[in-house]
DNA sequence: TTGTGTTTTACGACCTCC
DNA sequence: GGAGGTCGTAAAACACAA
């Protein structure tokens, strides 16, 4: 229910997910979905086509429900019930699981580290504590949904803040090798709750989810209220759970490692940026002479492009790989990393 | 408070390697 | 073909001056 909790929330960050409101009242551990409704539902492969939906669109709610595992509440943030197939980290689904969003979505919103969850919660406000009100996003109006099903992935891209801590930790291990192994990244993101259970709702999906609703006369209405910001456990009896948790669980997980790889793939490009920075000030561009005029008209004469000055990070960053560098300044062999 | 510049997540495109 | 690399970029989050 937290999960159909945060779901019907999310219309109004995502105001595209058309999604029908309606009463019912089905045990979560009840729900078995044929493969053919499912098929039906779909139309089209599950999860090899994931990249063919409008990608991005990664409601808050999923979000929340991704990092406020990992924020120190996981059984808290989400009631997982019957899929328990979905992965080894699930937690027994409980109605009165549901946080408030004072105190659960704080965690949630805020992934901290693992502990004592209130606490972290209290601390993990990053950074530096000036996070806007984490329950702001509800009160935002829905926009119109029509004409809004296509989506660039940019546009409705939810960005994550990674705690004090995470940032703390994972520049602490990029600090000792810019190249971890992927079993170091597992770690990391179980460490630091980055990515562990994560999960990627897309559009598509969701979609999928209300047509898979439709078809089972899940329809839902209008007008469900919540209990106040507490959100605590209100919809129970209004919405298709087992819906909601089934194509969160069972569909939406990434690996485990994704965070932490991207977070190494940023914190080694800002390097690289901050390198060419300093390099360009300890050259600095004499001012240019001035410019005779140009009579010889003809053929521009156009000028090889500077290799890049990639190739410097081998040298200036301790730890790396001693990866071969690809044109498009890649590492061609970072062994390492595997 | 607001406007603006910077930093931080996240991902698409394209690459190489296995 | 999948994983993971760089590069470029979108957009949210943040910092800060006016």
């Amino acid at each position: 229910m937290y999960v159909s909790y945060l779901l019907d929330k999310d219309v109004s960050m995502y105001p595209s997910s058309v999604r029908h409101s309606g009463g019912l009242n089905l045990a979560p551990q009840n729900f078995v979905i044929p493969g053919a409704v499912l098929a039906a539902a779909y139309g089209a492969p599950l999860r090899e086509d994931w990249n063919g939906y409008a990608p991005g669109a990664r409601p808050a709610a999923a979000n929340a429900v991704a990092h406020g595992l990992n924020g120190g509440s996981p059984a808290a943030a989400m009631g997982y019930s019957s899929p328990a197939d979905y992965h080894p980290h699930h937690h027994p689904h409980h109605p009165a699981a549901a946080p408030s969003c004072a105190s659960g979505l704080l965690q949630t919103l805020n992934p901290g580290p693992p502990g004592p969850a209130a606490t972290a919660a209290a601390e993990q406000l990053s950074p530096g504590g000036q996070r806007r009100n984490l329950c702001e996003w509800m009160r935002k109006p829905a926009q119109p949904s029509l004409g809004s099903q296509v989506k660039t992935r940019t546009k409705d891209k939810y960005r994550v803040v990674y705690t004090d801590h995470q940032r703390l930790e994972l520049e602490k291990e990029f600090h000792y090798s810019r190249y971890i192994t992927i079993r170091r990244k597992a770690e990391l993101a179980a460490t630091l709750g980055l990515s562990e259970r994560q999960v990627r709702p897309l559009q598509g999906l969701w979609t999928a989810r209300d047509r898979l609703c439709e078809g089972l006369g899940l329809l839902r209405s209008e007008g469900t209220s919540f209990a106040g910001e507490g959100g605590t456990g209100a919809r129970a009896e209004h919405s298709p759970f087992f819906l909601d948790t089934f194509f969160t669980i069972s569909f939406f997980p990434l690996p485990f490692h994704v965070q932490v790889k991207i977070w190494f793939q940023n914190r080694r490009a800002k390097e690289r940026k901050i390198n060419k920075k300093k390099l360009q000030q300890q050259q600095p561009q004499p001012p240019p002479a001035p410019q005779p005029p140009q009579p010889q008209p003809g053929p521009l004469r156009s000028v090889p492009e500077p290799l890049s000055p990639v190739s410097s990070l081998q040298g200036s960053v301790p730890g790396s790989v001693a990866g071969v560098l690809g044109p498009t300044g890649g590492v061609l062999n970072p062994t390492v990393t595997q």
